[in-house]
DNA sequence: AATATTGCTATCAAATATGATAACATTGTA
DNA sequence: TACAATGTTATCATATTTGATAGCAATATT
């Protein structure tokens, strides 16, 4: 998987998990202090976040962070 | 938890899995294309790593990469 | 219809991560 | 003892992410 197809795999499962707590990009970056253009970005597949980002992800969503990289094992 | 403490155990877990490859800072740094003074600065807790180097460090040391955000949940 | 919200894209500047390299200490090994 | 390997810290340049902002389209909501 290279780093492209990794960002738009991590990029989906962050917005379906932001969805899925009927949350907008406006509201989880705003809880989580960046941008929602960032967020547009990220979900986009368009840049790679930080670690520490998918941590506040993941606490302001309130799920466990590992599920932002539960990706099927593809590849070697 | 601050992206400092954040950063720190981080760097701890991925030493830890590293280790438990018995695999050097160098070896692993090699095989994800990244330097080893750069593999001593994450591991100490001294950077932010991207996503995308957590599921290098993942793949080359053949586990989940969720396995590294697996911290226990300390806080809000 | 008008307005607000949401999401996307682009731009530029600022902040941060990383590459590349060097020097040092420590430890293992010849 | 020498030598190599390992890990740490520091520096500077480069690459990348993010902030801040704007404009646009599409979709609610009034």
């Amino acid at each position: 998987m290279t780093k492209k197809e990794f960002q738009i795999a991590l990029g989906k499962r962050i917005r379906q998990l932001r969805e899925d707590k009927n949350m907008s990009q406006t509201e989880l970056g705003n809880l989580c202090d960046i941008e929602r253009s960032n967020m547009s970005r990220i979900e986009a597949g368009n840049t790679n976040p930080s670690s520490y980002l998918l941590y506040l992800f993941a606490q302001k969503l309130e799920i466990e962070a590992s599920e932002f990289l539960n990706f099927k094992s593809l590849d070697k």
